[in-house]
DNA sequence: TGACAAATAGGAATGAATCCTATTTAAGAG
DNA sequence: CTCTTAAATAGGATTCATTCCTATTTGTCA
């Protein structure tokens, strides 16, 4: 990612946490950082010791509650998971995930036939509906048998 | 559920154990029973305590195990959280879910519109997908604010 | 009916997330 | 710029979920 890139969405994420009240410490800054750069959906704990590089005694708790203070403010998403600890998304715009059950890797992809996944009437009557996404399970390339 | 369609599904679930080699024990017999009968697809210590009342001294790690063993056969489903302890589903025809972010409901459901969910070509070439899934995040009925 | 591999019970160990509390710090008021 | 205060942090303790370990039991097949 491009270095005014990062500065800019770190610009709007100070923004954000103002128009919320937070205020903006050193700790959260680089834990934003750390999460946007990072391409894999990355658990509490990987955040964590990306952060303590720069910071070598933040606590585990101040990444995961920031996390979770982040994913409050919609800065961040907590995406779906079959089990094992949270993994967090700095891409907070509409995709879709492709898991793979041999390595747990989570890969985002965008398609243009599930633009507009209408809600049944039945449910969006009953249902304020707040995300929508498509997830698929399978076996990724790496993982492949013939691999 | 009518107690002859329980029935039925309990001798196709034994059937599918014997052809994946595995034992047909009281205790699979009782935590598959409990498990199609659950509507609120349960986390493994739910139906260990349910499990319990049958069987008073079946242990936790027979319950979790058997289940995870039970997904390795399909006869039942890990479906996708947003963190907290796996939850499981004994409907492994294909539908979609509703979470409710405020009391962690997951509500199933049918639509005609996602019937074919098709897989974009350039994911369909180099992932093997098992199984598709809209997920919707929001907030149920009973715990809308106007309620 | 007997032999054996598979499965179980129960407790110990690990991993993830949260809680607790003393200390530090960002930010608004003056 | 300084003071005040509520919010945030570090670090350790605790809780909850899950997995591991091992002696014992039990389906299953010959």
């Amino acid at each position: 990612m491009q270095k005014t890139v990062i500065d800019q969405r770190v610009q709007l994420f100070i923004e954000t946490c103002r128009r919320h009240h937070l205020k903006i410490t050193p700790q959260r800054v680089a834990i934003y950082r750390v999460l946007i750069q990072s391409k894999q959906h990355p658990t509490a704990d990987r955040v964590f010791r990306a952060v303590k590089k720069e910071f070598p005694n933040i606590s585990f708790d101040t990444v995961n509650r920031t996390l979770l203070t982040f994913s409050g403010i919609g800065v961040v998403d907590v995406v779906e998971t079959f089990g094992g600890p949270k993994r967090f998304d700095p891409d907070i715009t509409d995709h879709h995930h492709l898991h793979c059950m041999a390595c747990g890797r989570i890969i985002d992809f965008e398609y243009e036939g599930y633009a507009r996944l209408d809600v049944p009437k039945a449910i969006a009557s009953t249902f304020k509906v707040i995300s929508r996404r498509v997830v698929l399970k399978g076996i990724c390339e790496t993982c492949s048998p013939e691999q």
